[in-house]
DNA sequence: GTGTATTTTAAACGCTTGTTTAAAATTAAA
DNA sequence: TTTAATTTTAAACAAGCGTTTAAAATACAC
């Protein structure tokens, strides 16, 4: 019960604030427990934050495997997995952008590590639906399929930043009108690389 | 003198470790003068980054200018485009991807206005380019101007993150090899929507 | 009900942060 | 050379951080 509060309390502040400008106190305010259960649970703030990013990569890994298992053609299979990245990272940009960031931070090596390896859990998923698309020939040969898979995250991650939002959105566009223009737009460009 | 000396070492800490990881008293030690000059030159931390940032924002829009204002046709003009930002993400990654991450925290709203605002400027210049080769007929009308840049800086910021520079990278690609093909990638991609 | 483990609490610890202070040193002008 | 203004210094300030402690409260087994 105490862990569940902390746990829901911290991803909310990480999501909306990122590692560094969430203090402990300010999750246990928001989880309405004591400062020092974040340390008894958890060991460490660390540790807290790697709990809650290995649930939601995980997640999502799961969501990814399922589409690569499906049956459907290959075109079809790439929509679903950029919506599943856009839904990620639209209704958790802040989180996303702050675990990007912080994979390049020199400085905390061990955390860095831990996140450097369950994410890579994910792209290769990613890149194994790619490569499989190519052996059943729906997909061309001669494609940079890392750039490719980064253009996607490119866009995503770019046009969720919310001053970039707001300048790259339409005029009065909704927040979901404009992450579907987005996952169109990001559809259709990765299609073109791809198809045969 | 004192100032200039707190510029580069803050410009160089920066770039490395973004603003919250890098304190005064570091920039002060690699500047080798004393902590309080900095207050006394900048009057805050936060002054001195806007001073850095906003020269090295400058120094961008009037190599985009240059390459607005001059005669070659917009295919060339577009290569040179994403060099121009090409080198500047590449050379000074993690500067930049601070400043991305930071224009999105809720909290620094003084930080975050004014980077807004000298951010929006190059953009601009940007946008302007696209729009005048679509003026001229070199470029195709229907497209989602907007989006497209978007994808352009996505690509060069998520290449440019240290994890994934190593992941996206060929094995035993150079640096300089990899930035070449991260800048063909992007260029071919973006000419690819927008030429006629 | 008694005793043992687990959980929670308030308080403090040690450290780092950006900034300020007031005196000392340096520079420039008269 | 004296005076005033500027620059530099060491020290301290106040606030925030993650974490630890030791006692109090609660839960659980026998």
């Amino acid at each position: 019960m105490t862990s569940e509060k902390i746990l829901s309390a911290a991803r909310k502040l990480f999501e909306q604030k990122g590692y560094d400008n969430t203090s402990v106190r300010d999750i246990a305010t928001l989880a309405d427990v004591n400062v020092a259960l974040i340390n008894y649970h958890f060991e460490s703030k660390e540790n807290l934050f790697l709990a809650i990013l290995e649930q939601s990569l995980d997640a999502t890994r799961m969501k990814l495997t399922s589409i690569n298992d499906g049956s459907d053609p290959a075109e079809e299979k790439l929509r679903k997995v950029v919506a599943v990245y856009a839904e990620k990272v639209f209704s958790h940009c802040q989180f996303y952008h702050f675990v990007q960031r912080e994979l390049q931070n020199p400085d905390r090596h061990k955390l860095r590590e831990h996140m450097t390896r369950i994410v890579s859990k994910n792209n290769k998923e990613f890149k194994h639906f790619i490569e499989s698309a190519q052996e059943s020939k729906e997909f061309k040969k001669d494609v940079d399929v890392d750039l490719i898979i980064a253009t996607l995250f490119g866009i995503l991650y770019q046009t969720t930043h919310e001053f970039i939002s707001k300048r790259y959105r339409k005029p009065n566009e909704k927040d979901d009108a404009f992450r579907a223009r987005v996952e169109k737009f990001a559809y259709e460009l990765l299609l073109l690389q791809l198809k045969k």
